[in-house]
DNA sequence: GAGAATTCTGAGAGTTCTCTGAGAAACCCC
DNA sequence: GGGGTTTCTCAGAGAACTCTCAGAATTCTC
């Protein structure tokens, strides 16, 4: 397999070069752009497996190059870079993609374990209409559907988000900090995710035997009966 | 499959125990090696899957080593230990190969991670994500599940942690100060390893013959039987 | 065998973790 | 602005977990 290939935009040189020296140097193939208007006339080519996204840019910004990659059909993955006053609410969105985000100021090594992960998901596209089945559990991303054994079950948004994340990582044990960081985007301790798993519990067990299991002490997991 | 074995080359023994012990912790099979010399003739044999390599070396440098292996058609991953002020040049150099370095004084736990990631990037499975075998015995440290001839067993955080680590040493006397150390985190003499071990009997050995075999005098071992 | 050392295991106390109901603040849509 | 929804905090109840203790059982030594 060829090296991946990374289109980093931000339109500081020095970010771009301290971004592409490390994804380089672990072994990413790095192209760079300045702007929003360069980065989709690069992106749109298809060429790349990843782009790296400041958030904040001169001409046009991230979330509309995102916005109008998708909408011109690419898929590809996108890892945002987001300053760290960035409203709660607009990072939220960004993680139902499949996308990720790091916060600025970030540790390289962040970025680069991220820019893997990405990859190493991307084996099957993170297409934004994805729908995610666990048993009897369907999860539409495009529609905000979630249904169990057919019946439609209503969710609000972060619960909604949560399903989503735990799906994504059936079978798998999540901790407290990971869905905090991904579902919530920030990292503070709080209850609040026991609360919203009680939510879930709420609504989706009585459709069914339980999914989404306690590991106490480590965190939840949603497993396949 | 078995553990991924790496050779870990320094001149300082206190170094290559501290590496050692970091990584056999993390489920990697070690060897050590005092020399450059000792280094080749090891690692000549293929039988590495990542090679730990100080760069400062009494008798061949670990350039050299390096060198050498690729002269001798030998593309095992290589991370270097550099002290601090190595030229900037140098490090450059290293990361023509897809080799990555580690710069002294380092964190165990960096150094950890950076030898993951090589044998991630290289199609090897991690350590850790590994579904552990022994026997009938599965552990899946994602899931954080346990069964054993296909029976869940359900373990609290302390006695899946124990069988973690007995598994990875697997037909290996372990003494109760390691497993103190490793499991709980703390050195004091306690009574507290018997409990758990006692703890993890009454729920594994009903499902099969004993695995866990006390070692009078020294401590316990996991065997395959 | 007898005595000593070591290990096993049941019981229990104290701590920690989780669940969930209630409620306040923020937000949204009309 | 008002009603409904959503998000998050708080606090108490209950359950799970951890560790200690002590007597029983086992193994070793002489």
């Amino acid at each position: 397999m060829s090296e991946p290939r990374v289109l980093v935009v931000d339109d500081e040189p020095n970010i771009r070069d301290l971004v592409g020296i490390a994804l380089r140097f672990h072994g990413f193939s790095v192209t760079g752009a300045g702007g929003g208007g360069e980065a989709l006339d690069l992106a749109a080519t298809g060429e790349f497996d990843l782009v790296v996204l400041d958030v904040m840019l001169p001409d046009v910004d991230g979330f509309e190059v995102c916005r109008r990659l998708r909408a011109a059909g690419r898929d590809v993955p996108i890892i945002f870079l987001t300053a760290k006053d960035t409203p709660a609410d607009t990072v939220r969105g960004l993680t139902l993609g499949g996308d990720d985000y790091v916060t600025k100021p970030f540790s390289v090594d962040a970025l680069v374990a991220r820019a893997r992960a990405v990859l190493r998901r991307g084996g099957r596209a993170t297409a934004r209409d994805e729908v995610l089945r666990v048993a009897d559990l369907e999860l539409d991303e495009a529609g905000w559907e979630v249904r169990r054994g057919g019946v439609r079950v209503e969710l609000s948004p972060t619960e909604f988000r949560l399903l989503a994340f735990l799906m994504r990582h059936r079978n798998q044990v999540v901790t407290k900090a990971q869905l905090l960081e991904h579902v919530w985007g920030f990292g503070t301790q709080s209850q609040v995710v026991e609360t919203y798993i009680s939510y879930l519990r709420r609504k989706l067990d009585p459709l069914g035997p339980p999914l989404i299991h306690t590991q106490r002490g480590v965190g939840y997991a949603l497993r396949t009966p």
